[in-house]
DNA sequence: TGTAGTACCTGAACCGGTTCAGTGATCCCA
DNA sequence: TGGGATCACTGAACCGGTTCAGGTACTACA
């Protein structure tokens, strides 16, 4: 079947090409008669406008773009990313508007050189960004290309007006951990996180301390990388280190909480009778551990899809918006069980 | 930044349109310092060709689509996936191709839908299929629409030169697992498998069968949905059948071998002396679990790749290809540990 | 010296939509 | 009865590239 055009169903209309647009597109100047002929035909022969030629003759993409970039490895083990993904394209779709995926190694030059690339083709509208840094060279950027972004899980503190963000309260959430530590007994626990180049990181961390130092608990910082091997690293060497060893540990992610099991188990220690686990991150693999591990339950398809909301509003023309998250729930399990 | 455009270019230079349309594409019908020229200028004024006009010109889009059909839950919690995706849109990136996202449920018409607007609106120039099913109607649906596509994971058997699909032999496979079971001692398995509507677990089941008989192995075939909670089902139910019990079960995936481990505990069977699992797919869960199961590493990164290049190849104008994945092997873990 | 061939370059048409300015026809109300 | 407002509709310009059919100027060769 040849590819019909708008000038095609014109023409079958006996009317002009400006009467059919007017008509597809809701737009006044059409009477209903005209219009319902319009719409008929063109559902009759399954017809759809061009995407292309309407993205040129409007000036807009109809899509959006997300980097993911991060170690492959990382992507494909921990499902965090694939909730999120599944709610920011639900959202997505309800609007109208199409999902470019882009997977980069950890090279932050990859990124960048794909927004340039996405900007300069007019090839997305708009797109999403995670995890706020140090010095986010990201805002900027995007402000310099005229790319509009919604910022995703940056820090409650950092979200200037400047941008569209949604924010998390990890102060809270940090809160909700040592205060269940304590009650559990706890008076001297291992703070394993991620980066601290993630802004959300430095607020976990300062989150955590505050925390502990109002209920008089010790806190032994350890940074990672957010791998299993790293959780595990974090362990041996913990628990080899000089003094009191930590009797309950917050692992950064549900990665690294695994890696920490495996570590402990290896060490013929035992969970959580020697040492404690909490994972800042649920995940199938919380649940499916033995012990199953006590996890704080962010619903990543919810937030994914708050945010994709955030940036359709952005592109409808809406201000700049913040939206905080919901604290998260922490879903007790047997890893920190009563003593 | 005002956007330039390749009139701009042109005015800038003091050459025509085309000239720098030819020296962009790396088209003869320039010489060589003025194409040299118009590349510095792009490169200085950081200038890229606006990729809907150049869509509509070219009637390419430049991207190619993808449908996850599938539980929004099973896709979140499956490692599977998300391997895979990356190695498709690491191959797609290579060939200067975008990848378009789309996530539905597991209704069919939906996906249908998704399809018929992409085709209707070239809104993609082609499109990756997963999970052949029997009397599948998306490859007739994709001729009828002009749109090209791969269709990834066809069974060896099914692959009719017709159109451009990856295949796997899971004959072979089913041989490496049952072999091993039979060296184990085992002479009745379970064989828990997916749905029979997706052809390869046809194919599967028939080759575990198959081998099965010819080393004089019972087989009780169990279909289940590839959830957690079907692999816990099944398990309940096999055991609870009249008849010998299985000393060994094989399991579509990993989620359902999870399942499967959680019921066994849950019964108080011990695994492997009691009751041997082996996965039909390898990912973190089976590393991680206790005790760390017997699987199948099938490489979904590497296979999403070559889906890809088959795609970039068929895009590019070259015939239907079909190629055969090379054979998973199986690694070997506590679960199927000699009794 | 004439002519065919080639390399380089250009104007204009085209891809398939959107949108603006303008044209009749109809309607309302003084 | 007439004048302005409203409605339905249209032709043409436009979005920003690609591509085709020439047009020079220069070289090669008889």
């Amino acid at each position: 079947m040849a590819k019909e055009t708008i000038a095609g169903l014109a023409k079958r209309l006996g009317i002009s090409k400006a009467s059919v647009s007017y008509a597809l597109n809701g737009q006044p100047g059409v009477s209903e008669l005209t219009r319902r002929r319009v719409l008929d035909l063109a559902e009759e022969l399954e017809w759809y406008p061009s995407s292309s030629a309407r993205a040129l003759s409007r000036s807009r993409a109809g899509a959006v773009g997300m980097v993911l970039s991060a170690d492959p490895l990382l992507i494909g083990t921990e499902p965090y990313h694939m909730a999120m993904l599944a709610g920011i394209e639900t959202a997505l779709a309800e609007g109208d508007m199409a999902l470019m995926l882009r997977m980069v190694g950890k090279d932050p030059a990859q990124e960048r050189a794909t927004y340039e690339r996405w900007a300069g083709e007019r090839k997305v509208d708009g797109v999403l960004v995670f995890d706020h840094l140090h010095h986010d060279p990201r805002p900027a950027l995007l402000d310099r290309l005229g790319l509009p972004f919604v910022l995703h899980g940056a820090p409650e503190s950092a979200a200037p007006p400047a941008f569209s963000g949604t924010t998390t309260d990890h102060a809270v959430d940090a809160a909700t951990i040592v205060r269940h530590l304590h009650d559990r007994g706890h008076r001297r626990i291992a703070h394993v996180s991620g980066p601290r180049t993630f802004l959300h990181e430095e607020e976990r961390i300062r989150g955590v301390a505050e925390c502990a130092g109002g209920h008089g608990i010790e806190v032994v910082p350890y940074e990672a990388d957010y791998a299993l091997e790293a959780g595990h690293h974090a362990v041996v060497s913990l628990l080899h280190a000089p003094g009191d060893r930590p009797t309950a540990m917050v692992f950064g992610n549900d990665l690294m909480s695994m890696g920490g099991l495996l570590a402990l188990r290896e060490l013929g220690l035992r969970c959580p009778e020697d040492v404690a686990i909490v994972s800042w991150d649920d995940s199938l693999h919380c649940q499916l551990a033995s012990p199953a591990v006590t996890a704080l339950s962010r619903n990543p398809g919810m937030q994914g899809r708050v945010a994709a909301e955030l940036l359709l509003a952005l592109l409808d023309g809406g201000g700049p918006q913040t939206r905080s998250m919901p604290v998260s729930e922490l879903v007790v399990r047997s890893s920190t069980a009563a003593a």
